[in-house]
DNA sequence: ACAAATTTTTAGATTTGTCTAAATTTTAAT
DNA sequence: ATTAAAATTTAGACAAATCTAAAAATTTGT
C-alpha cells in the first residue's frame, strides 16, 4: 500500500541538499554539513532527519548522519530533473542570463505538476545539460555526467571545450560574461605558471591570462 | 518609508479571493463568505483578516468584514495576472487543454519574479484574455472586462460570438469540447422554450439544442 | 423591541518548521 | 585511556496557519 506521499517544499530542499552533500550512495551525510549548506541550525536539521527517515526519504543513524534510499535518490532527482530544466528554458526561452536563473529556479523546481515539467522537457527538446553545464536526470533518473576536468588541472599544450562551471555565482558567471568566456568555447593550454598556478590560454583563437581561481571552476571536455 | 513587503502564499490566496467575492470597492466582504470560497473556518478568517489588516492589504472592521485597500488591489491584480498569463502558457505554449490549467496555474501565481511573468507575457504577444475568457490585467493593474452577456439572457434571433465561462470547472469545460462549443464560435439564438428555459441556437453553422444550465454559463459578445 | 437565530470573534489547542540552551555522544589529543 | 573538543540530540520555546468550542455581537422575525 504505497503511501499517498505529500512532501513539502522543505522536505523537498533538504533531500535536494542532501543529495547534492553526497548522500545518494550509502555515504552518511552529517548533520552539521547539512545544517551549514542550507544556513540552519544542526537542531533543526535533527528534527527534519526523524521526519524524513518516517517518511522512508532517507536512513538516519542517531550522531552519525542520513544517507538517502532509493526512494529519496528518485525524489532528489525529480526535484533537480525540474530545476534545471527550468533553468533551460529562462534561458532558452525567456532570455535569461545564466546568472539569474539559479533564484527562479528554486522556486519553480516546486511546482507539482508531472505533465508540466514533461511538457518544459519536450519544448525544450529534451536537453541533456543546464545552462551551467550541468546534466539533466531522465523522467526515470538517468543521466550523463560528462567526462570533464577542471582546466586547472590540465596538462600543459592540452586542449577541449569548455561544458561546464563549478561555480554557479552570479558574480563568477558575469565574470566569464565579461570576458567573453562561454560555455561551447575552445581551449587550448598554452603555458602554466608555477609560482601563482594561472595559466595562458588559447580561447577561440585569442589567446587569455587566466587566474587559478577562474581555472578551477571551470570544466573542460578534452579532445578525443 | 516603504515596507518590504513579504506576502505568503496563504495571505495572497485570502487577497485574491476577497478580490473575487467583490471587496475591491468599499464593500464588505463577510468573514463567512471567505470561510466558505476558501474551504476553511470563519475564525481562521478572522485570524488572518487581523493580519492582512496588519500589513495594510486590508480594512477590516470587526463584525463587519474586509474590503481590500488600493495596495491589495493591487496585490490581488498582480496574482490575478500572474494566475491567467500562466493559463494562456499552459494553453498556447505546452497544449494543455483548458480544463487541466487552473490547478497548475494556482501555483505558478505565487512564483516571485517580476521578470518571470513579464517575459511569459511578451513570449505570448500580451495576450488580453485567458483561455476561459477572462481578462488579463496589464503590468500596471489596468484590463479591459468584454461587453458581454450570458447566452441566456439573450433575445430572440439575436447573434454574438463567445467569449468566455462563468462556471470555469473541469467537468463544464469537458463537456463544452465534447459539443464542439468553444471560444470564437459566432452563436444565433433560433428560439427560446419558455418551459424549461431551453435554446435552440445555430453555433458556426450547425443547430444545437442548450440547456438553461449551459446558457447561464456561456458568456455572449454581441453583434454590434 | 426583544428573543431567537446567525454570524463573528476569542481562547486555547495543534502542526510544521524553526530556534536557543542544555545535555549527550562521538571524536581527537595527549 | 582519559580528557578535552567538537558534533549531535533533546527539551522547551516560538511564529504561522489552522482548528474546535465557547462567548460575544449582529441580524432577523414577529
Amino acid at each position: 500500500m504505497k503511501k499517498l506521499f505529500f512532501v513539502t517544499r522543505s522536505e523537498e530542499n533538504y533531500i535536494k541538499t542532501i543529495f547534492h552533500l553526497g548522500g545518494n550512495s550509502s555515504s552518511l551525510i552529517a548533520t552539521n554539513a547539512i545544517a551549514e549548506q542550507m544556513e540552519t541550525k544542526p537542531s533543526s536539521v535533527t528534527d527534519m532527519a526523524k521526519k524524513l527517515a518516517e517518511k522512508g526519504f532517507v536512513n538516519y543513524k542517531r550522531y552519525q548522519g542520513v544517507s538517502l534510499t532509493d526512494f529519496g535518490i528518485k525524489t532528489a532527482l525529480s526535484i533537480i530533473r525540474k530545476h534545471r530544466l527550468w533553468e533551460v528554458f529562462l534561458v532558452e526561452k525567456l532570455d535569461f542570463s545564466w546568472d539569474e536563473v539559479h533564484e527562479v529556479a528554486e522556486q519553480l523546481e516546486h511546482i507539482k505538476s508531472e505533465k508540466l515539467i514533461d511538457k518544459i522537457d519536450e519544448l525544450l527538446g529534451n536537453p541533456k545539460y543546464d545552462p551551467h553545464g550541468d546534466p539533466i536526470p531522465s523522467k526515470d533518473g538517468k543521466f550523463m555526467e560528462r567526462d570533464k576536468q577542471l582546466l586547472s588541472e590540465m596538462t600543459l599544450k592540452s586542449e577541449g571545450v569548455c561544458v561546464g562551471v563549478k561555480d554557479t555565482s552570479a558574480a563568477f558567471l558575469k565574470f566569464l560574461d565579461k570576458n567573453s568566456i562561454a560555455l561551447g568555447n575552445t581551449i587550448k593550454v598554452l603555458e602554466k605558471e608555477d609560482f601563482d598556478l594561472s595559466l595562458h590560454i588559447q580561447m577561440e583563437g585569442k589567446e587569455l591570462h587566466i587566474s587559478h581561481q577562474i581555472a578551477s571552476n571551470l570544466y573542460i571536455k578534452k579532445n578525443d
